[in-house]
DNA sequence: TAATATTACATAGTTTGCTATGCAATGCTA
DNA sequence: TAGCATTGCATAGCAAACTATGTAATATTA
């Protein structure tokens, strides 16, 4: 059990299991964080603009965004120009974390690659990217 | 969006979805995999002696034990001694596809790595099994 | 402008991970 | 040996990912 998958894997489980440890007391889910950083950096987007920011397919944002409307993190009202489309907010709730939250993913950041020199943390980091486009480009052209 | 977590993630789902297309004419998941890596390797094991080997928590594989049950790749026996256990024995379905699910896994990982050198590879590998170590680590001390 | 295509979002259903908890069988010990 | 603890497995319920598909609303085009 040493190959790249079964690590990569092992080492993505592991990593969510802390991230839900350290925010579950700011009334977080690991899921919700890609939409929280992009909504703290920019309120009212629709959740096509979301979309273009998380990385994630459309239903499964969609899902999160109701999960997240449920426990009182954002609102979602209707679209002024297209009544397809609905804007989303954060509410105080959403916002009151946002410094909490990024302490947070610094500090487990900072503690899970402590054993890895600044270079070697680039090198690793560089290597994940390389491989992230590798596969992209091998899934394009098949 | 640059941060080792979401790179991390990131690569998982991808690597995924890629096993996941190309195990999916053999009729088995991505999850089934360690199971069936281990069962290969040794049949007729109890889950408990399943559960040493493929690193999930015990009510994850007995999901899985019982969705590869309803797929015809397993069956599970009363044990000889022990009452409350089973052992789990591949059916020839599951024994058939071994040849082609490794190729499969071989020919994955080769592929996705194949921007990187021999050496950037093992550096890769080796930095994913420090920070592994570095996670259960500071999980078990605190 | 009526018909068609596209878009924005929601919903259904599956997988695979987790924790918490239940239940029966087995083991231990007073 | 009776009572309690532990063990092996199953189940319930949730999160978060996916694909496929549905439903309005909007845009395009014949």
């Amino acid at each position: 059990m040493n190959s790249a998958g079964y690590l990569v894997n092992n080492l993505a489980r592991l990593l969510v299991e802390v991230l839900r440890k350290r925010i579950a007391p700011l009334g977080i889910v690991p899921g919700q964080f890609p939409t929280l950083l992009a909504l703290w950096e920019k309120d009212g987007l629709t959740q096509k603009e979301l979309l273009v920011l998380v990385d994630i397919e459309q239903a499964t944002l969609a899902n999160t965004l109701t999960r997240m409307e449920r426990d009182g993190l954002i609102t979602r009202k209707e679209h002024p120009a297209d009544a397809r489309a609905r804007t989303i907010h954060l509410t105080n709730q959403g916002r009151s974390i946002r410094d909490e939250a990024y302490k947070a993913a610094a500090q487990i950041n900072e503690e899970v690659l402590a054993d890895l020199s600044d270079a070697e943390t680039e090198a690793f980091l560089s290597y994940m990217r390389r491989v992230i486009g590798r596969i992209k480009e091998v899934e394009a052209t098949s």
